[in-house]
RNA sequence: GCCGAAGUGGCGGAACGGCAGACGCGGCGGUCUCAAAAACCGUUGGGGGUCAUUCCCCAUGUGGGUUCGAGUCCCACCUUCGGCACCA
């Protein structure tokens, strides 16, 4: 029971007690499976989908504020006659558990399952609609189990190799990473912010560049502008002309990609990068020792930390020539590390005059810099800069004279015309590296047989488990190299001997297909059951947070588009809506760390000021996706707004009521009152603006306040009133609502309840007050019936004592009337 | 450097091209109380004039422009925050 107090009525009143509802209301829901969905049923599905936690231990802020309102809006849609699939689960393989097993010797296993235990009992607190029967965990065996298979599908699609290169390792996670999660000029690690260095390893990739044009096109699904530019950015794609240079007296050539085939008459030198694999056939004797040095310097420099941003752009001959193939002319070719392996062929012509780096380049090795595109007013002298506008073509043959524009084609045009070279669209994505050389994660279902060569785990032996008693020495390569139980295996095929291959798999493979597992997490017989996932998918709204623009919601969908090429799906992105919620901030302006000592315990306040007192504020901070700092004194007055709720709806009425004029009038205003409120409302939950949708809740609340005061409280318009407030308050604070719901007689569950709808003709204004303007400036206002013609209402304007005052000894030029909002007169 | 977003009271933030500051926090004044807290009521952008209701001026990062009218649209700039990193 809840503190009693004395109102000044006499009467006993119960006060608002969050302690005393919340658990009642969560353990009801709970046995009566209240939020439990499945597909039969006649209502329109909607799967909203809110991104799945990591393990980490502990539900901070910053989970609450990304499923707290997810969860208000999921509600509302359930509210508005959607079946609604709202599920949660748990992120479970990755680093830090094994990091944790490493530091404090707790198995992964048992590291992961304590926190999710720990993790869900915190989750149940927020009073979500999440139907738990659905829960997935990524480390288990009966859902890796399936990523195995994914696995297995990519690879007799040809979608999944092998491959030796040069990959980006990182020295303190002991691991490869994939190019989307090294960040920043100083290439580091993503999770723990060390420099990457380069390794020569055999690694297993995804073809997620066979899809990167089809990545491109985002028309069918809405996703805010700024994902689809950083999709869009990271894909890289480029127009340009692929060539080859020929090399005098030899059959070699180095293909050369380029978006100015333009400039191609400007190319005075050419550059391959110091891995390009003709560097070694091409180098004269007497310059291999310096190239060689300059190779050794430069696969060194990645590993040491880059720090300066002005790089020089160095490099050294390798005493052989090229020829141009569109003027025959001979050019030197160098090794230069600003020649990157990984994009176009790994070889550039450089053409110093319309590129930055080739000019810094030339200068630097004294080559020619003849100018081939003329500047609008170049007067004929050496350039100072690269000039990479468009201009007039110079020093181009045939092609002299041409706007630059023209000429790209002209020239692309010739070169295929004649078999020099071919129009080719080059991407900077590349192919998504997928292998780990960690002990926690998905093993890669691939075994290495000496007869055999590379065989596939057959599907019906899945899963390929993880050894229990593995050891977690951090040695660069996977725990379960040494753990001889796993590698040893036999051969599928033909039983000989065979090794397992011991990489697992990154866990953005786990989070890749997630959303389809929600759809039957029970499901043996595949990862989906048809039914549900038919039913279910896709995700009709997605909403996390942005950090995963470019790895995790980009490798899902390009995950979608193979299982759509391989029969598995039939659609073509995971997510046809996606939300981005912004972040929350400490109570000092700042990023919430325990160093700043600014973090927020969001157990605290579920104790304090409760559950739904949380959830509102989170919505109410402001625009849910702009995110924004934290403040306690602000979930205080949430507090005593659910307070002033509670009074509003449990508090007798007062003794003495003040007497109501015009029943009749009171009725009307307090029913439009409360249809404004339903379509404000309803609009706000739609358009995700929960801080104003909560704002006018306070504002209808406020009115109920003062109305309650009088005889307005004797009308059956005031129980329609508060009902309507208490079904719109539920979504946001589902507690609170159902108490209310409860106390006021009405048949439970409140969440089982139909939206209020509201009535356009009962929200019209009967009168509205329209400002006075005179030349832009406010100086009356009058009150008139909406339907008043524009003349009467000009005449009233014109003749209100503030517009009087700056007309006089003036003249009227002109008067606008915007309807129901303003008049301007406007004098000279 | 390239791409993107944003600049409004003491604070978080509202404002279909139409009354800037909704709602909330904080502040101030009051009611209640022996007192305090809580709660409730009133008030609260800055400046000026008036005994005073009233009235006037200035205000949405800066400077221009379009418009009867601009926080909102256009141009230039400044600042902040994100993304990318020699991408040929």
């Amino acid at each position: 029971m809840g503190a009693l107090l004395f109102t000044p009525g006499g009467n006993m009143a119960e006060a608002y007690s969050p302690q005393d509802i919340e658990r009642k209301w969560r353990d009801r829901w709970a046995e009566d499976r209240l939020y439990n969905v499945s597909p039969t049923s006649d209502r329109p599905k909607y799967y909203y989908l809110t991104m799945l936690p990591y393990t980490s231990g502990d539900l901070h802020i910053g989970h609450w504020y990304a499923m707290a309102p997810a969860d208000a809006k999921a509600r509302f849609l359930r509210m508005q006659g959607y079946n609604v699939l709202f599920p949660m689960g748990f992120d479970a393989f990755g680093l830090p558990a094994e990091n944790a097993a490493i530091k404090r010797g707790i198995h992964p296993m048992k590291w992961t399952l304590d926190n999710v235990a720990r993790m869900r009992e915190q989750l149940k607190t927020m009073g979500a609609m999440f139907d738990w029967d659905r829960e997935m965990v990524s480390c288990l065996p009966d859902y890796y189990r399936w990523t195995q298979w994914f696995f297995l599908q990519f690879y007799k699609h040809g979608l999944a190799y092998r491959d030796r290169s040069p990959v980006d390792f990182c020295p303190v996670c002991n691991t490869t990473l994939a190019r989307e999660q090294v960040w920043g000029e100083d290439r580091h690690c993503e999770r723990c912010g060390t420099p990457v260095v380069k390794r020569d390893l055999e690694q297993w990739l995804f073809r997620m560049t066979n899809y990167a044009e089809e990545l491109l096109d985002f028309s069918k699904i809405e996703w805010p502008e700024r994902v689809r530019a950083m999709q869009t950015n990271w894909i890289g794609r480029s127009e340009g002309v692929q060539f080859d240079l020929v090399i005098p007296d030899s059959n070699l050539k180095i293909p050369v990609f380029t978006t100015r085939p333009d400039t191609v008459f400007g190319m005075t030198f050419a550059v391959l990068a110091p891995e390009h694999e003709l560097v070694d056939l091409l180098t004269i004797n007497d310059r291999a020792a310096e190239v060689d040095q300059y190779r050794v310097q430069a696969a060194r420099q990645s590993e040491v930390e880059r720090l300066s941003t002005e790089r020089e752009r160095d490099g050294v001959f390798i005493g052989t020539y090229a020829v141009n193939p569109m003027n025959g002319e001979r050019v030197p070719i160098f090794v230069a590390d600003y020649v990157l392996t990984g994009y176009g062929t790994g070889a550039i012509m450089g053409v110093p005059a319309h590129d930055t780096r080739d000019f810094d380049f030339a200068q630097r090795y004294g080559l020619p810099i003849p100018v081939v595109i003329a500047p609008p007013d170049w007067d004929g002298k050496p350039l100072t800069e690269a000039y990479v506008e468009p201009g007039t073509m110079v020093n181009s043959g045939q092609f002299d004279g041409l706007s630059s524009t023209d000429a790209w084609d002209r020239i692309a045009e010739y070169m295929e015309g004649h078999g020099i070279g071919k129009r080719t669209i080059n991407y900077r994505v590349h192919d998504w590296l997928i292998s780990r050389q960690r002990y926690w994660g998905a093993p890669i279902p691939i075994v290495y047989c000496e007869k055999c060569g590379t065989v596939p785990v057959p599907e019906d032996q899945l899963p390929v488990l993880l050894p229990e008693d593995a050891e977690f020495l951090p040695t660069g390569e996977s725990p379960l190299r040494y753990h001889e139980g796993f590698r040893y295996t036999t051969c599928p095929t033909c039983g000989g001997p065979a090794e397992r291959e011991t990489d697992t798999m990154d866990t953005f493979m786990c989070s890749s297909w997630y959303h389809m597992r929600y759809t039957s997490p029970g499901y043996d017989q595949g990862p989906i059951d048809p039914v549900e996932g038919k039913y279910w998918l896709p995700v009709d709204l997605y909403t996390g947070g942005i950090e995963h623009a470019t790895m995790h919601l980009l490798y899902t969908r390009f995950f979608t588009k193979a299982c759509r090429d391989m029969g598995i799906l039939d659609f073509d992105e995971p997510m046809l809506r996606l939300y981005n919620q912004g972040i929350i901030l400490g109570e000092d302006n700042e990023k919430m760390s325990k160093s700043r000592g600014n973090v927020v315990n969001p157990d605290d306040f579920v104790s304090s000021t409760g559950a739904d007192s949380m959830r509102a504020y989170l919505m109410f901070i402001g625009p849910w996706d702009e995110g924004g700092p934290w403040n306690t004194r602000g979930i205080e007055g949430i507090y005593r707004f659910l307070s002033r709720v509670w009074a509003l709806v449990v508090d007798p009425t007062p003794e003495t009521l003040e007497p109501v004029a015009d029943m009749a009038r009171a009725e009307r205003d307090l029913q439009r009152v409360m249809h404004k409120t339903i379509r404000k409302v309803t609009d706000d939950f739609e358009a995700f603006r929960f801080n104003t949708m909560l704002a006018a809740l306070m504002e209808y609340n406020n009115y109920l306040v003062k109305a309650k005061q009088t005889a307005l409280t004797r009308s059956p318009v005031w129980q329609e009133a508060l009902e309507a407030l208490v079904l719109m308050l539920a979504p946001s604070c589902p507690h609170i609502g159902e108490e209310l719901w409860e106390r006021m007689g009405k048949p439970y569950s409140v969440h089982q309840q139909e939206w209020p709808v509201w009535n356009e003709e009962l929200a019209k204004d009967d009168v509205v007050t329209v400002a006075v303007q005179v030349n832009g400036r406010v100086r009356d206002r009058i009150d008139v019936d909406p339907e008043s013609s524009e003349d009467e209402v000009q005449a009233l304007a014109l003749a209100t004592p503030g517009a009087q005052r700056h007309i006089e000894g003036k003249q009227v030029v002109k008067v606008i009337y915007a309807p129901g909002r303003l008049v301007n007169i406007v004098v000279r």
